[in-house]
RNA sequence: CGGGGUAUAGCGUAGUCCGGUUAUCGCGCCACAUUUGGGAUGUGGAGGUCGUAAGUUCGAAUCUUACUACCCCGACCA
């Protein structure tokens, strides 16, 4: 079991930082706000890539690349975006660093000041929308389906390790059409995406949404969302898509000629997520022995380790070892082989279980003598000995398992932690206990505003298979027709 | 940016109030030996501008001042 590793129910925020530190997936750097991703945790961010990279190809989309500056002129053109973002920009003001006049250090040569500022990209809408103009003349030009892998920086005051960083690595894709039903379709497409990535891939349920106005990214129409539950009942927004109607077209004079030979302007979205899902892949299915990782997401999805004295046990092992590795590698399965004689066999079970590795094999000289192996699933921590021909087919069945049963216990607590709220008195109560509060609202931005104000609580998403209800807003008591969910958010 | 706190080896710390030999302890690290089925044990060893700068003093980790960085609580936010 884990050593000196703070519980869940003691710290959780304790938990969650320690838990990314130990398993190796990242660190606090010398810069201000900024996380250094080591190879572990890179690992598994390159898998998300990866998975998501295919499902965007697969659904139209190319990849390309814009620039990291931007000029400043162009935030002042969408005035809800400049809003949104002016306050935690990083601004580039210098092209050149001079001696100091004290002759110490390096000062910004005064005589190399920029004529415009750049500002370091805290998102791509401007620099894109400047683009796309030069793009798009007909509506044969249409549609536009770009996605570019990219990091940004946003000037945060406090941060914690990805799920709030001062520079953070994502994906934006920024999509142009004809018209606006195309738009929407395509949003409403890629929150689909997002939420069959985090069920399917990460194992974590997530309730498809619409954001309140107050929530709303800066220069949308409408943002639709997938939000999740952490284990502490907080919520988690893991992905957005926004559907940008035509601010930007409007804001960047983006337009084109139709079929019907009519100047219009372009149709618009946006959607990214970001390594803020490493935040919530962790909190969604790690335990107090450390981080447990869906099988799908794992680096190593199994890992074997042998336990022997002599030369003649070793290289039996290896022979058994390295048949199990070539049939596990035949059917796509990651294992690696851990005969590393500098750490023993206890430390070793240790170390992958507090790095989440899904199944361990235990090759030992005395089980061998029977031609018995031990298997170790990370989800239970239930050991079974089974016979060492069946090394392949277990391993296969259990990480089916564990992606499976993953997803269900954090269904389960999603569930458990959601529930009906129909009075101010009770929610007050409620939210203290975290979790979801499905209620009734009146629509308007300053009952979720008050609502905010006094619980801390904020509507996370109006859930887009939200039935119809009568009701009656929990704050002011004016008619509403459905629930939304109100929870506490990272 | 407001309020509070901390800074001593890679990490965690004692010592600071009340100045006085060679700065304490644990983990980790290195070497050797014995070990290896849930984070081994013993012996030996390496590692320090006590956050930075100035000041007080015969003498500063310890007292004074300024600065810097980080943490917690607010405001802000994916």
């Amino acid at each position: 079991m884990a050593k000196d590793f703070v519980t869940r129910a003691e710290n959780y925020s304790e938990w969650y930082n320690e838990l990314v530190v130990r398993a190796d997936l990242a660190e606090n750097s010398s810069v201000r706000g900024c996380m250094v991703i080591k190879p572990y945790g890179y690992a598994i961010w390159e898998k998300m890539q990866h998975t998501l990279d295919k499902m965007f190809k697969d659904t139209g989309h190319q990849n390309a690349y814009f620039p990291l500056f931007i000029p400043k002129s162009f935030f002042e053109k969408e005035a809800e975006h400049v809003e949104g973002f002016a306050k935690e920009c990083a601004v580039v003001t210098h092209h050149r660093l001079a001696k100091s006049p004290d002759g110490k250090g390096l000062i910004p040569d005064p005589n190399a000041k920029l004529e415009e500022e750049l500002i370091v990209r805290p998102t791509s809408e401007t620099i894109i929308w400047d683009t796309y103009r030069k793009w798009i003349k007909s509506y044969r030009d249409l549609p536009i389906l770009c996605n570019q892998w990219a990091n940004v920086v946003r000037w945060e005051m406090r941060t914690r390790m990805f799920l709030r960083t001062a520079e953070f690595l994502w994906q934006e894709g920024h999509t142009a059409h004809a018209t606006r039903q195309e738009a929407e379709a395509e949003a409403i497409k890629m929150m689909h995406v997002y939420a069959d990535f985090a069920e399917k891939y990460m194992a974590m349920p997530v309730v498809r949404g619409i954001k309140s106005a107050n929530e709303r990214f800066a220069g949308a129409v409408e943002t639709y969302c997938i939000e999740a539950m952490m284990q502490d009942g907080k919520a988690l927004q893991a992905g957005t898509s926004h559907f940008l109607g035509q601010n930007f077209a409007k804001a960047f004079d983006v337009k084109f000629l139709s079929k019907e030979n009519q100047l219009e302007y372009v149709w618009a979205t946006s959607w990214g997520v970001s390594t803020r899902l490493m935040g919530a892949l962790i909190m969604t299915h790690s335990d107090d022995n450390g981080l447990v990782l869906p099988p799908y997401l794992a680096p190593i999805q199994v890992v074997i380790v042998p336990i022997f004295k002599t030369d003649e046990e070793k290289s039996q092992i290896d022979a058994i070892a390295n048949d199990a590795i070539e049939k596990l590698s035949s059917k796509g399965i990651t294992v690696k082989y851990d005969d590393d004689e500098k750490t023993k066999p206890g430390w070793k079970f240790n170390e992958y279980e507090f790095k989440g590795v899904p199944v361990r094999v235990t090759l030992g000289a005395r089980d061998l003598k029977e031609d018995k192996v031990e298997v170790f699933r990370r989800d239970t921590c239930e050991k079974e000995i089974i016979h060492k021909d069946e090394i392949v087919a277990k391993a296969e069945e259990l990480l089916k398992a564990i992606q499976d049963n993953l997803y269900k216990k954090a269904l389960d607590l999603r569930t458990s932690k959601t529930r009906n709220v129909d009075t101010w008195e009770d929610f007050k109560v409620e939210i203290e206990k975290g979790g979801f509060l499905m209620c009734h609202w009146d629509g308007t931005p300053e009952t979720e505003e008050k609502i905010k104000e006094e619980t801390k609580a904020t509507i996370r998403c109006i859930p887009i298979d939200a039935p119809t209800e009568e009701g009656k807003c929990i704050y002011t008591g004016k008619p509403s027709h459905r629930r939304v969910i109100f929870a506490r958010n990272y």
